[in-house]
RNA sequence: GGGCGGUUAGCUCAGUGGUAGAGCACCGGCUUUACACGCCGGCUGUCACAGGUUCGAAUCCUGUACCGCCCA
């Protein structure tokens, strides 16, 4: 045994980082069967983005399982993947090297990057670009694979992998030609979300709604029979619309059926304003009576609204707005173009084609306002308008091919699967239920990206040069992954790209979640490693933050269902935020003056995962620094008191003190209640029990033994106490162990083989063993005898501090008056008191009840 | 507008039917031979609000307010 003269924290994260790694405590045993196997599939963070104390918080909770069930004999398969694919990374590409993707350009082997971006962007093809990505996050997950390590992940660094990487392209082209030949997956022109300043479709889940200012106007419809209506009184309609300028692609007026007001129209027709459109007058229940004039018009796509009526109202399509967000080139008078004055219509269309939506807006506006179609003045009202998550300006609707994944015929078989899912805690099943009954359309998965996993697909071109996208043709499943933009489909040749008679390769890229979405295929070896699937899959546990349950959680058991029946995993246990002192979720910004390193170094790896450690599952956490410095004194005091228990720990007996047999017998207690709460993934309820009892043997176990176990009570009761002391100390390291995994490793080492973490995880059989007597009336005794002493340890601490005498001065002598039944428990702890206290004499009495008094103190000679 | 969660000491939080708790902060004392990053002691509450169930409610039920997240 080598005990420091004084120990202390720093240095242990890079001193256990570097032999962690050399001894490969972490690797997986992959010769281990399902059985004894916990596997662990943690999404991947994005490297481009900044690690921020929310990962550190939730990553933490997810390293307390594993070195638990590690710690109980389970092999843990725990992988770290990075998730670097995407737009994230696209945008910090072009603007870290200067250059922006074209996709049509050859590869250039021999390109690089200048040493400063250009000032206007060099062009390189997707290869070269991404190329350039993976230069760039290679150095990103270097950055974050230290942080991970110095904060203790016990992760098996040798399985990384990366979103973008050869094995996740593979996985996400072979799992897509599967969902194809399976009918699951399928390309259609259909309304899409789109973002006019990324020129990409977005999905559902990437929405946000934000508050925008806008404005009702009221405009006039006419009646298309100049007769009037039966019922309506009026030769003309008011709507009310945000956006008058897609008046041209008005389709219908809609409003509720039970609208009186209404009623006598549906069915009949009214004419658009400026353009002269006959378009119907429908009914649907979506119509909000309460909203403007209580009828609306219908337009392909103002909204998301919009495409319901559309699809469900089966109405024609009649769409203005370009990819650029741009009115397009209209030629009014044409098939599905009908005007009743075309001439008219192409007038007022001339002067707002090409224009920007708003510009297009404020056009019509005036035409409205000259044409009299314009009630009254536009009102300003606030609303919510659907936005991209990073987009700077509303999504339009427009309509494109694109694929997408089918999951709407799915929804009850996915709401049964997230029945079959453990939540951690289980009321994020509900939120699960929620998102999964609000789904209103496939999951669309292209995105007209270049940095991200191509579709494995191209197209032919008829011998008149047209594309033909209903047949496109799958990659051979033995050559991916594979860029069809660079590769040539079976049997073809390269100059037959883009020629008549030839082919096309697809040109988008998967939507990023559609290759996270495989994580547990992409590290448990499905489709190349069927010995590693077998012994890892379905895994036990995915660990996640509750905002992405609707994303990340969400496809990835869509996935998995598609794939192989099942879900992915049987726990979920979900983090909560970290929030910052006024209880706001923690901002960007704020987390980074507080880099994870900095806030590492300054509180210790052991102390920041203390505070992560008690936020329980779910639970919004407030960041407090001040958790962590308690965290760190924790650490700190288990080296000392440890220290202690080892300093002197010869002659060691037999447990046969009754105040040393009742503290065991509490840590068997205690034992068994962390190991239930672990099993059910409350973590933080086993630190905070661990921590209670560890501070209470400190201040009154240690100081009552302290005498005894240095031999002035004889070498049998010294050698209960070392007994007790090496016995608990092993035990509390090792309940402390996944939650500070430096300090408890470091102890280890000064007197025991291996690591702590491999150590098992302790049992209340291991603890009892170690007593002879278990009978009630022993126990009950032992218990009484420790419960007194604990009593007049605090008594006389109390009268001596209200006393003000200090701590050196003996008492002279403690009148306890106790039960006629007492007396001989006191005369079981009295040398222990004696020497704890420093009383030179009890006076022990028989009366009613329990009193303690002090009666008086040595006088010490001034000094 | 809907769903979920929260509201307990100045702060951060435990506490699922039986006398309101911990840590931090604050106040007083103590160099005590593991630890001053320590030890001993003290102070601190309409358990958000209003009803209800119960012998008994922080805890169960109903409603309200406020905060947060997700969705419309």
């Amino acid at each position: 045994m080598r005990l420091p003269e004084k120990p202390a924290l720093e240095g242990l994260e890079q001193k256990w980082i570097e032999r962690w790694e050399l001894s490969g405590v972490f690797r997986f045993d992959r010769t281990r069967p399902r059985t004894q196997v916990y596997s662990i599939d943690t999404p991947p963070p994005t490297v481009s983005g900044s690690l921020h104390v929310g990962h550190v918080f939730s990553f933490t909770h997810t390293d307390l399982i594993a070195r638990f069930q590690r710690m109980r004999g389970k092999a843990v398969f725990y992988p770290m993947g990075w998730d670097d694919n995407g737009l994230p990374t696209e945008r910090r590409v072009q603007n870290y090297y200067g250059v922006r993707c074209d996709p049509s350009l050859p590869y250039d082997a021999s390109f690089t990057p200048p040493a400063q971006p250009a000032k206007s962007p060099i062009s390189v093809s997707r290869p070269n670009f991404i190329e350039l990505c993976a230069r760039l996050t290679a150095e990103d997950e270097k950055v974050f694979e230290h942080l991970w390590k110095y904060l203790g992940l016990s992760v098996d660094w040798s399985m990384t992998y990366a979103t973008i990487g050869k094995r996740a392209q593979r996985v996400s082209q072979l799992a897509f030609l599967r969902l194809l030949a399976r009918g699951h997956a399928y390309q259609a022109e259909a309304p899409t979300l789109w973002d006019i300043d990324f020129k990409t479709a977005v999905a559902q889940a990437e929405l946000e709604d934000r508050e925008m200012p806008g404005a009702f106007h009221r405009i006039r419809f006419a009646l298309a029979d100049a007769g009037g209506v039966r019922g309506f009184s009026r030769p003309f309609v008011e709507i009310d619309t945000t956006r008058p300028e897609l008046i041209p692609a008005c389709v219908a007026l809609v409003a509720h059926p039970d609208d009186e007001r209404y009623q006598p129209l549906f069915g009949a027709e009214v004419v658009t304003p400026l353009f002269g459109v006959r378009v119907p007058v429908r009914a649907h229940a979506l119509a909000d009576p309460e909203k403007g004039s209580g009828i609306a018009m219908i337009c392909t796509f103002g909204d998301i609204t919009d495409v319901t009526w559309w699809r469900e109202l089966a109405l024609p399509v009649r769409a203005v707005i370009h990819v650029d967000g741009t009115l397009r080139d209209v030629t009014w008078g044409v098939s599905g173009w009908e005007s009743t004055d075309a001439d008219r219509a192409q007038r007022h269309y001339g002067e707002i084609v090409r224009l920007p939506a708003a510009k297009a807006r404020a056009r019509v506006v005036e035409q409205l306002r000259a044409s009299g179609d314009l009630i009254g003045d536009p009102r300003p009202i606030t609303h919510a308008v659907k936005f991209y998550e990073k987009g700077d300006r509303p999504l339009e609707i427009v309509t494109s091919r694109q694929w997408f994944i089918k999951t709407i015929e799915f929804r009850d078989a996915l709401i049964e699967r997230g029945r079959e899912l453990k939540w951690h805690p289980p009321y994020m099943q509900t939120r699960y239920e929620n998102w999964v009954n609000g789904l209103n359309g496939d999951w669309c998965i292209s995105r007209q990206r270049f940095f991200g996993v191509p579709f494995p697909v191209w197209y032919p071109i008829s011998d008149l040069g047209r594309v033909e996208y209903d047949k496109p043709i799958a990659a051979a499943v033995d050559h991916l992954p594979v860029d069809p933009s660079t590769e040539v489909p079976p049997h073809c040749r390269p100059d037959q790209r883009g020629a008549p008679g030839g082919f096309v390769g697809d040109p988008d890229v998967m939507d990023t979640w559609a290759t996270s979405s495989l994580s547990p295929q992409i590290i448990t070896g499905w489709e190349e490693d069927a010995d590693l699937l077998s012994r890892t899959f379905p895994l036990d546990l995915r660990p996640q933050a509750h905002d992405i349950i609707r994303t990340w959680l969400f496809d990835t058991v869509l996935r998995t269902h598609l794939e192989h029946n099942s879900l992915p995993w049987s726990n979920a246990a979900i983090s909560g935020f970290v929030l910052d002192p006024d209880r706001k979720k923690m901002s960007k910004s704020r987390g980074n003056v507080v880099t994870p390193l900095r806030l590492l170094e300054q509180h210790g790896s052991d102390g920041v995962r203390y505070w992560a450690a008690s936020g329980r599952p779910g639970a919004d956490t407030a960041f407090d620094t001040n958790q962590m410095r308690v965290g760190r004194k924790l650490a700190i005091k288990i080296l000392n008191a440890s220290k202690f228990a080892l300093s002197a720990s010869e002659p060691q007996g037999a447990i046969s003190a009754p105040v040393d047999r009742a503290m065991i017998r509490s840590l068997a207690a205690l034992v068994a209640e962390a190991t239930d709460a672990f099993e059910g993934y409350d973590y933080a309820r086993v630190l905070q029990r661990a921590e209670t009892f560890f501070w209470r043997f400190c201040d009154d176990y240690l100081e009552l033994v302290k005498g005894r176990r240095y031999g002035e009570q004889g070498p049998e009761g010294a050698g209960s106490a070392n007994g007790a002391l090496l016995a608990a100390l092993s035990v509390l390291l090792r309940l402390f162990a996944p939650f500070l995994p430096f300090v408890t490793e470091e102890v280890w080492s000064w007197w025991r083989e291996g690591s702590v973490h491999k150590a098992s995880w302790p049992t209340p059989d291991e603890l009892l063993s170690g007593i002879a007597d278990h009978s009630d009336k022993v126990r009950a005794g032992d218990e009484r005898a420790y419960q007194l002493a604990i009593d007049i340890l605090f008594e006389v601490r109390k009268q001596r501090s209200e006393a003000k005498q200090p701590f050196k001065v003996p008492i002279t002598r403690v009148a306890v008056n106790v039960p006629a039944d007492s007396v001989q428990v006191m005369s079981i702890v009295e040398a222990d008191l004696r020497a704890a206290l420093r009383v030179q004499a009890f006076d022990v009495r028989i009366g009613d009840g329990r009193e303690v008094l002090v009666e008086g103190y040595e006088t010490v000679p001034q000094t």
